[in-house]
DNA sequence: TTGTCATATTCCGATATCGGCATATGATTG
DNA sequence: CAATCATATGCCGATATCGGAATATGACAA
């Protein structure tokens, strides 16, 4: 078998840094396509190519504005990505400690050999 | 070019769905490869790459203890893909509404046409 | 040292990715 | 309708991915 789609989930249509810029870049407001390609410094076809991505996850939508087409934020699919990180803060506090109490027992450990 | 690297990179390493269920079932403590493989049902060797991944983006450690490899949850990494998404958090709310209103306002222009 | 259990690595095939370039499709205006 | 601007798509090459199977490496015990 060979790699998970990107398209059709969240998590790893942010994994491309060009696409977090995006979707960041849009936090500001809408834009058209060549406005997203000219701030970010890609070529319209990647920046439309990226869009569609997006677009696919559910994470921008588009609406026409006469000859453009605006590109917009819809975050509500990240909710599920920060919760799910989310479920690890106390991981990253109290718990990490006790590993590194793990860590230094075995130097300890091992310097006695 | 080709695709960016899985390793080294947070958000690559948990793009991947086994690999997210290695990190939540690690909350439960450390585990040696084989249970990991066996309790997520995957292979040996299958697990053991992912564990590769995991440990160099640094979400997981290894400690040996005899003749076993204990793996257990360094979960650091993952803040700022928490704090990333919580950038977004004002606009999964307040700022989506906006957009829904454009929504509507188009189908309303739409339908007097 | 040899055997045994635990884990890592290698090689492979199928596939999807991303970027670049050219070009097709779309919408609007004259 | 023709011209034009805006955007999307198609095709390509290079590469990395993931899974599977076999095998190598490692650690310990007898």
């Amino acid at each position: 078998m060979a790699r998970a789609a990107t398209t059709s989930d969240v998590f790893n249509a942010i994994a491309e840094p060009q696409r977090r810029q995006i979707l960041v870049l849009l936090r500001a407001g809408e834009r058209p396509v060549t406005e997203v390609a000219q701030e970010l410094g890609m070529t319209q076809p990647g920046a439309s190519k990226h869009l569609r991505v997006l677009r696919e996850v559910g994470l921008v939508r588009v609406r026409g504005a006469g000859k453009q087409r605006l590109y917009g934020l819809d975050a509500r699919g990240l909710r599920p990505v920060h919760e799910w990180t989310g479920g690890f803060e106390q991981f990253w506090n109290e718990s990490f400690d006790r590993l590194d109490a793990y860590v230094q027992e075995l130097k300890q450990a091992q310097q006695e050999e």
